[in-house]
DNA sequence: GCGAATTATTTCAAGCATAAACCTTTAAGC
DNA sequence: GCTTAAAGGTTTATGCTTGAAATAATTCGC
């Protein structure tokens, strides 16, 4: 028999979940990369410009930069360039905030509502092609699981 | 009683698939924040940096910059930014190909290696924390759903 | 052999991303 | 009022990323 060893294991749990990692990597990767390619043959547009529109379709009274970026995760400095393309392209306005004049409010431009619209709607037709191997329940219950490391990590 | 109308909600399975993706992506980004905050404070690098010598160290003979970009599915152009700074810090080197003056072959100098040891040990206990809230099987079972994700996309 | 395709890689322009420094405006203390 | 701190944003330096174009070496077809 052998006698058990706790020393000679040491982490078998850390080597599934590290793998998990990799895996959850490759798969978002994956499907980001096939996502980018599309709305960039498509709509000749990027991620991020989708997620910044996404996240303003969903706030029609406009959005401060900050919570923009507080909303898209992502540094201060960034929401400042993609916006600025945005404006310039007429997708997005910005409008001052009154009483304060160090802030500005985003928000898309009518021309901008439409356009997400239809990219919205091509948007989920790929992801669902993409994620097609799972079941809605398998979606769904995943999802909890997901759930758990974010709130985990809130703390 | 209502009557079963498919028509009325086209497609629930799409919306299901569409919040998982769009979890996936938040879990994601949100420990690679964290993994890319602890390498910039612990180790002054950076996720890129980490990825191709994690890709270097399971090729101790090399790699060519192609098998390189092909391995961690990112653009040719983008390697060679990314292996000039390796090299720069004594990490990487390049040596020529026998019979192949296109080519070149990218290794792990003995400093890289070492290098990457320590780091990979961080990086193994960070993952696991950060995933921590999964267990080893659940994990295991969760790669096997992620497979078929990706099993579906690479036809 | 010789020209044409193919392969390996770099360079380039544009955009994305971060952290840190900075500027301006607003709010709070006294 | 005046000072100081905090909040809202932009700018800057650096690095990552892509797709496309350019360069160079190799291989293929004949």
């Amino acid at each position: 028999m052998t006698s058990p060893d706790p020393e000679m294991t040491p982490e078998p749990d850390s080597k599934a979940r590290l793998r998990l990692w990799l895996k959850l990597l490759k798969v978002t990767r994956s499907v980001e990369a096939d996502l980018r390619e599309a709305l960039r043959t498509e709509f000749a547009s990027t991620l991020p410009r989708f997620d910044v529109m996404s996240a303003l379709s969903r706030h029609a009274e406009g959005l401060k930069m900050s919570e923009l970026s507080g909303l898209l995760k992502v540094s201060n400095g960034n929401v400042t360039g993609i916006v600025e393309r945005l404006v310039e392209d007429g997708i997005a306005l910005r409008e001052a905030v009154p009483g304060d004049r160090r802030a500005s409010r985003v928000r898309l431009t009518r021309k901008g509502a439409e356009e997400f619209a239809r990219q919205a709607s091509e948007h989920e037709h790929w992801v669902n092609e993409l994620l097609g191997a799972l079941e809605a329940e398998e979606a769904t219950a995943m999802i909890l699981q997901l759930d758990r490391i974010i709130r985990e990590e809130a703390q």
